[in-house]
DNA sequence: TAGGCCATCTGGTCCT
DNA sequence: AGGACCAGATGGCCTA
């Protein structure tokens, strides 16, 4: 296995990893900061074993692989500001602990699925004080997140009161009990914390 | 020190 | 053919 170690692996030559791929454009608007741009060129340092070679097969290889790693990169990175962005529209913490690409995905589903409650049961209250419904629907909020993912399973569709994350058994946060949809009656936005996955 | 998280590299596969 | 996407591997950093 490893074919990474094995001797047809050539990337080592045209690896010198300086910063140019740092500097390299990239999509990110969002430069890292000084400090944590010298961490990801040491990171980026990542020799493999380097074995000799000539044939300009080879180095066409190679230089395919590097243009190759290079818009690797690029996706990565376009996906961490994706994840970036989504860390901006879900409430914040006091204490700013920054929400690991799990805690984001999982907390997300929760937040969305507390947004779509909350209107739902404003929507059923506004029904029977006869006040004019709500025009959102939890559908505008949110396209049914495919099942399946992680195990979990969302039903949108159903609207069954507890059509709840029933979700993740991995997000401890996801309220699984009806005595958790207490917070709903709370403070709506900023009761959420409980729904921050592992970390309250 | 072990474990979690992360960035990066890499080869395979699918799509255009 | 080349690019996008994906999953596995690897090593660095950080924290309990």
């Amino acid at each position: 296995m490893d074919s990474v170690f094995s001797d047809t692996d050539t990337s080592c030559d045209l690896f010198p990893h300086t910063d140019d791929e740092d500097s390299r454009g990239s999509v990110r608007g969002a430069s890292p900061q000084p400090d944590q741009q010298q961490l990801q060129q040491k990171k980026r340092r990542r020799g493999r074993g380097c074995g000799r070679s000539d044939s300009t097969a080879q180095v066409v290889k190679k230089n395919r692989r590097l243009k190759a790693n290079d818009r690797e990169r690029n996706r990565m990175h376009n996906l961490n500001d994706a994840l970036d962005a989504l860390r901006g529209v879900l409430p914040a913490f006091p204490d700013e602990t920054k929400l690991t690409k799990i805690e984001t995905l999982r907390f997300a589903h929760n937040y969305i699925w507390a947004l779509s409650e909350t209107i739902r049961i404003a929507d059923l209250q506004a029904g029977k004080t006869g006040d004019p419904p709500l025009l959102l629907s939890p559908s505008l909020l949110v396209e049914a997140p495919s099942p399946g993912s992680d195990g979990c399973s969302w039903s949108s569709s159903g609207s069954s009161s507890s059509s709840s994350p029933a979700y993740c058994a991995s997000s401890p946060g996801s309220p699984s009990a009806p005595e958790d949809y207490s917070f709903l009656q709370q403070v709506p936005v900023f009761g959420f914390r409980s729904f921050a996955p592992g970390i309250y």
